[in-house]
DNA sequence: TACATACAC
DNA sequence: TATGGTGTATGTA
């Protein structure tokens, strides 16, 4: 589900006296409708529950490396001369004026957003839930993708988006892509018009109810791009908080990011984005994962492994696929992530070539507290 | 190539 | 005592 509400991160430093401001990522009920919650309240409550947990250590750990990396960026941009700023300023600058060029308005793309798809499904095959209140929960406690609802998806609501759009993108199993020009051009009605035609129609045939928004290209059509670790050295080491902050910075962003990652603030700086019409593209990776409570049973995890082994292959040969790269994922007790991989000589497929690569790659991390183990293909 | 991170959903 | 699963992109060594 797209999250169109971003958490308003803390962004430098919290008064100590409400320790739990600074876990917006964790605890946030920024969500649509949750308007008359009591925010600050519902956060500290579930601080007071949480602190002291490995989860939380390792969230704070997190926090800390996030700090780190805010001031190594601080102390760099400290460095640069003005010499420096004033090259890399002319480069933000041609690179402006480059990436502005290609910006192409003619386009007319929306973007469809089913509203609490999984609770709507629920609801349609069972219709007594209608007006409950209700919360659908996945393993543990987040909802996840059961099979009915893969099936399902957007895909309900095919027909309906083929109509304007042929070549339309399902973005994820709530959310698709419409390129409407041609429609708005033919039948000379406006994008709102249409979006409004669309919700309409998707609820009439699915009994779903959709948001839709529109923009020259998908990122507006969205709005979206930038994660919380990136916001937060944007916000504290370089004071960008806005689109505009993000060109007149832009000398800053080229002296110290990678030329693509500076491309890509730039270009969100411009709100370009996303007006190709990309063909599909193929699966690179297949993986899978489980979490369990953290044990040291050396025959428990290697039965894990050998059930992991197993779902990716079957799953690998539904799709007719199979991998050279096989990575193995292991989170420890303390909630932090390793991955080991080895590159092998052919192409796998089968469970026994899978666990046999696996068992090696766990072997050597052997003894461990382990809470989640995961195998990939590649 | 291997690994870690970040990100989206 | 307790916090998911799947996939992609990218930086770095």
């Amino acid at each position: 589900m797209s999250k169109m509400v971003k958490s308003e991160s803390s962004s430098s430093d919290v008064p100590l006296s409400k320790p739990w401001q600074s876990y917006q990522t964790v605890y946030t009920n920024a969500k649509a409708g949750m308007d008359g919650v009591e925010k600050e309240k519902v956060q500290r409550i579930v601080y007071e529950m949480s602190k002291g947990s490995k989860y939380f250590e390792n969230e704070e750990r997190k926090e800390a490396l996030m700090r780190q990396r805010t001031d190594n960026m601080r102390e760099r941009l400290g460095k640069l001369s003005i010499t420096d700023i004033a090259h890399y300023q002319k480069i933000a600058e041609r690179r402006i004026t480059e990436l502005e060029a290609t910006r192409d308005l003619s386009r007319i793309w929306l973007h469809v957003d089913m509203d609490a798809f999984y609770a709507a499904v629920e609801t349609l095959s069972n219709p007594s839930l209608k007006g409950k209140p209700m919360a659908v929960g996945g393993m543990s406690m987040i909802s996840t993708a059961n099979y009915e609802a893969r099936r399902y998806g957007v895909r309900a609501a095919m027909p309906v988006f083929q109509r304007y759009d042929l070549n339309f993108i399902s973005a994820s199993l709530d959310e698709a892509y419409l390129d409407i020009t041609e429609v708005c051009r033919e039948r000379d009605v406006r994008s709102d018009e249409v979006a409004e035609e669309i919700r309409r129609s998707v609820f009439e045939e699915t009994g779903l109810i959709c948001s839709a928004g529109v923009g020259p290209n998908r990122l507006l059509a969205k709005i979206g791009g930038i994660g919380k670790v990136t916001e937060h050295i944007l916000r504290t080491a370089f004071e960008i908080d806005t689109c505009k902050d993000l060109l007149e910075k832009g000398g800053f962003l080229c002296a110290l990011f990678s030329p693509s990652s500076a491309d890509f603030f730039l270009s969100v700086g411009l709100g370009l984005g996303g007006t190709d019409t990309p063909q599909a593209r193929l699966r690179k990776s297949m993986s899978n994962e489980r979490t369990f409570s953290a044990t040291e049973d050396e025959a428990f995890l290697y039965q894990k492994l050998a059930e992991l082994s197993h779902i990716l292959s079957t799953d690998l040969q539904k799709e007719g696929l199979r991998g050279r790269t096989l990575t193995l994922k292991l989170k420890t007790a303390s909630f932090e992530v390793q991955t080991r991989a080895v590159t092998l000589p052919k192409c796998i497929c089968s469970s026994e070539d899978i666990l046999l690569h696996a068992k090696k790659l766990l072997k050597a991390e052997l003894p461990a507290s382990l809470r989640l183990i995961g195998s990939k293909a590649v």
